[in-house]
DNA sequence: TCACGTCACTGAACCGGGTAAGCAAGCTCG
DNA sequence: CGAGCTTGCTTACCCGGTTCAGTGACGTGA
């Protein structure tokens, strides 16, 4: 089947194509009854513009592109990940945005891919995650001028605006929690050390603790995987002065703590509170159910995929602070035993 | 930054375009000294062809495409689904082809997505999922001519090719692996009855349980969400001759239904043994750890992907039947009470 | 030595949209 | 009544690739 062009349009309504472009665009220059002929046409032999020849002359091609640095096939284990693309699909959807996604093997390849997306005219703009610490990927943005927006960082993005969410904050209100139940030895079990946003959290913790008069603040760093979250959660409740309470940096590291403890002996949250970073459906089925630092992840991508096409379509766009995340209590957490009685 | 273009690169080398194009594409044409100097030329300045361009002419556009019918918000919930995703993410980024997601909210919008990828040339092929009875996605992509594979049928896909695997033997293991330990009442909370692949599921269910002479097998459909789910789950164990087994459709399912077991004060496995249909992480996190029909489901997603390329680049394809799930025995299922003793 | 073929390369046209500029007809106004 | 504006349309050319049909220079064989 052949793909019906403006020419064809053209040829049926006896006018040249440029009289057809400037009707189907809304543009003046024709009469309203030739726009009504052509627009019937167009409709008849069910005419799309050809995103291709759009792009050529320069029109956005309403698409956005995800470089993804992770193994592809860990991809569907991580909820946030997920969540936070579903939101970005929900509110590019609504505009009728495609997103498009990539999934690279390490940062240099993450470079490639959007220095091509970028010759390419592939992408409108992209969402970068995962900030490093002098991330070598802001500069390349920036130089290339390719709309983009940064996902989880308030500092670090130099020009790009970034929608980003107090950790500081939401880390406070956790161990505030915890220190007001009655725990004094509070672990903590992150995620990559090099990634800004858990130096950030490392920071707030060891100042809570500190500011709280608590025992040092220990964080164990994880690769955010259940696998290492096991790893480390055993090694936290093997030691003489083990904590009481632990901070899981997410969901699935948290609900593999809980595993761990139970194999150990520990019941939640008699023995242990476990306080889970990141909210899902998932923290809320198991047994003790987990309480959570829960913020609207779907939100959060919604907001700055809005941002990078409001970017796009030449609006001036300032970095958004969204809601930190908010402690919600469930079961996994209570006084300590040698506090309670 | 101004992108390069071929025209740049000619007028450095002193050639014409033509030349140019000969030598990045790899055809006869040129000496291959001219071919060195436009290739190391257009590295120094770091072209990349517009595909824009390219795809005017004919070319692929090395992107291929999935229309997604589901609230944009729940994506983040289905781990069958992201892991979907995950397996064909890998298997495109192998061959450096990119994924375009588009969620859509109805059988209709989902047809003018696939209508304008066409005629904006905007993909390659779909992947097209959750297969209903006399699908009217099929005639549509028949006669577009789009490159198309189906997952997860193994008819009614007409004349496209598919990936699917045997849902029926994977039912007919696990009913056969309950009865084993001495079941005779199993239920199951099923997925929207109006897919091909949970009628299938409902017919295999039946047939095994009429074969094995068990009670008559009851199947409650719902929607895939965990709160459908837990209604489910609340409503089979009130009844009268309550299930001693129940079959859930996805992992999501299983774990809310876990929960209302809870709930209701009956214990898992001892008063209800649970067996989730699709693994996951997290149905290997909680306590007990479900009993699932496990399958590679990235591997899944991987094939269809690679079929999807292969048709793309003008070969023949073959549905392909993947491996059945297979009963990965966990904590969640058990000798029934009134038989163990 | 001349016809023929191959090599290395070029010009022009094309893909399907876009915009700028031009132009005739009709209207308004001084 | 003619200058000047608006309306409604056209021609021309651009975007950045690809492909086809040459074309001149050179080599080869009879």
């Amino acid at each position: 089947m052949k793909r019906p062009t403006m020419a064809d349009i053209a040829r049926r309504a006896g006018v040249s194509k440029v009289a057809v472009s400037y009707a189907l665009n809304g543009q003046s220059g024709v009469s309203d009854a030739t726009r009504q002929r052509i627009m019937a046409i167009a409709e008849e032999i069910g005419w799309n513009p050809n995103s291709a020849a759009r792009a050529l002359s320069g029109a956005p091609t309403h698409t956005i592109g995800m470089a993804l640095r992770r193994p592809a096939r860990t991809l569907g284990a991580e909820p946030f990940f997920m969540e936070l693309i579903s939101g970005v699909e929900a509110e590019l959807a609504s505009r009728s945005y495609a997103l498009t996604l990539q999934v690279v093997a390490d940062q240099d390849a993450e470079i490639a891919v959007y220095k091509r997306w970028w010759s390419e005219r592939r992408v409108d703009g992209v969402l970068v995650c995962d900030l490093r610490l002098d991330d070598p990927r802001i500069p390349v943005l920036e130089e290339l001028g390719l709309a983009a927006v940064v996902i989880g960082a308030s500092e670090g993005s130099g020009s790009l605006p970034s929608v980003w969410s107090s950790d500081a904050s939401a880390i406070e209100e956790a161990v505030e929690y915890l220190a007001a139940l009655g725990h004094r030895g509070i672990a903590r079990v992150s995620g990559m050390p090099e990634l800004l946003h858990t130096a950030v959290r490392t920071e707030a913790f060891d100042a809570v603790c500190r500011r709280l008069d608590l025992e040092p603040a220990v964080t164990v760093p994880t690769d955010y995987s259940g696998e290492d979250s096991a790893r480390a959660t055993r090694r936290l409740l093997m030691t003489r002065n083990r904590p009481t309470a632990i901070l899981y940096d997410n969901d699935v590291m948290a609900i593999a703590g809980l595993a761990v403890a139970g194999e150990m002996g520990f019941s939640v949250p008699e023995d242990l509170s476990i306080v889970a970073w990141d909210d899902s459906v998932l923290s809320q089925l198991v047994r003790p159910a987990l309480t959570a630092m829960s913020r609207d992840i779907p939100a959060y991508g919604g907001h700055a995929a809005r941002m990078l096409l409001d970017i796009v379509n030449g609006e001036p766009a300032d970095s958004l602070e969204d809601e930190p995340a908010h402690l919600i209590p469930r079961g996994s957490t209570a006084r300590p035993k040698t506090v309670g009685r």
